[in-house]
DNA sequence: CCGCATCGATTGTTCAACAATAACGGCGAG
DNA sequence: CTCGCCGTTATTGTTGAACAATCGATGCGG
């Protein structure tokens, strides 16, 4: 099966498939839990063994998959106590980023941005656009903080939290009410009351953590 | 040279590699910016290049090599702003979590054990094992914090921060004078007076982050 | 019904080969 | 003599096959 003469852009081979499985991972395509066969995948994706297994060394770095020596690699299962862990990373981190942030931060534009591209595909009843436009709006309040390593650890968060999402049945309820929400939060950072944008921050947060939990204790319930 | 009879400890051969390259790295075996040729690595640890890329893989993740396309993997050589970013996220998280602490956590007899030891070392002037226990009482303080995704990340952005230790020459100059000034945090936030620890570690930061920084200037007009 | 040996499937690791790229050096033109 | 072009060469990127090691299940005997 070599395959070379197609096209060879830059970023490597392996790359591109962390990526493609990152993709999918996140889009709920595998069911948590779910062994993923290495030949099995290696076939569907068209790379060798070793490639494949290079991809899910990065990817278990990451925490979406779940290494388990001599019996494979399965899609992390987050249970009760990740999803109140990453909920107390989040106010750990994303309230002081915003908290301390400069007023007319460059990563201002990118939380006006978010909103708006959440809102857009909202109205078009995308929710998983949404559920990425909302990523991006929290990803653009840690880079307030600016420092490119917290950015690329807290995306990694998010991504694993996403991955509890992929429980859920209604997307709707999930990512709907935080548009708003998260318009208010910008525009009265925007205003100038800072303090009050970090309390519905934190208002925003516990509520999606309470949503969540009670999803998953649902589907717990439900399936195991 | 299959080497199969050996030991077959838990830790699969990758995961030992990796340690093993991780330590040479923070223990300044290698020069920063040196290039890690795969034949010639591969050879000294006695596995095969798959293997030895594996690790390679990760510990590029970690950032404490950059992996150049086609060009091979280098030792990371910290600049300036890597330095400048470092300590802005030590500020951010370390004093965030000391001052949110629970003044009862277990984690801090862990701060506890590692002024001891940093202590034990000094006096022996073993300053390479006083910059691990000051690693691992920093690190408890982020412990404080109540995440293990936080503590592993911090754990990876310390590590990439002593790669830039190596570039100095005098060690004892380095640690020597922040013993005291962890055991002055750690007392100080034992008897109960967390905004004073704070304060305390903010020093002791800031003064960290001059004299590193002064050190990589004189490094830098030297040899670049 | 339960413990134990055997077997099959999958992962862990290595090796050898080839493709693709980048660095090195020589050649000719100006 | 310098500059840019072109082939050579060493190194990385990727593959496929091979074998060892381990896990899980199956079937047997007690």
């Amino acid at each position: 099966m070599k395959k070379q003469g197609l096209e060879d852009r830059n970023p490597s081979l392996g790359e591109t498939v962390t990526a493609d499985i990152r993709r999918l991972l996140v889009e709920g395509a595998f069911a948590p839990g779910q062994r993923l066969s290495e030949i099995a995948l290696c076939e569907r994706l068209g790379v060798s063994r070793n490639t494949l297994r290079e991809a899910f060394r990065t990817l278990a770095h990451e925490g979406l998959v779940t290494h388990q020596p001599h019996r494979g690699v399965f899609v992390t299962r987050p249970d009760a106590a990740s999803i109140v862990e990453i909920y107390r990373l989040r106010r750990f981190i994303e309230c002081r980023a915003l908290s301390e942030a400069w007023p007319s931060h460059p990563a201002v534009k990118d939380m006006r941005a978010a909103v708006e591209t959440a809102r857009a595909h909202g109205e078009r009843s995308d929710w998983l656009a949404v559920g990425t436009a909302n990523m991006a709006f929290h990803g653009a309040i840690v880079a307030l903080a600016d420092s490119a390593r917290l950015n690329g650890f807290f995306r990694q968060v998010l991504a694993e939290l996403r991955l509890a999402f992929g429980l859920m049945a209604d997307k709707e309820w999930l990512h709907g009410p935080y548009v708003e929400m998260n318009q208010q939060v910008l525009e009265t950072f925007e205003g100038g009351d800072t303090r009050a944008a970090v309390a519905l921050l934190e208002q925003y947060l516990a509520r999606s953590e309470r949503i969540v939990l009670a999803a998953w204790e649902r589907q717990a319930a439900s399936s195991g």
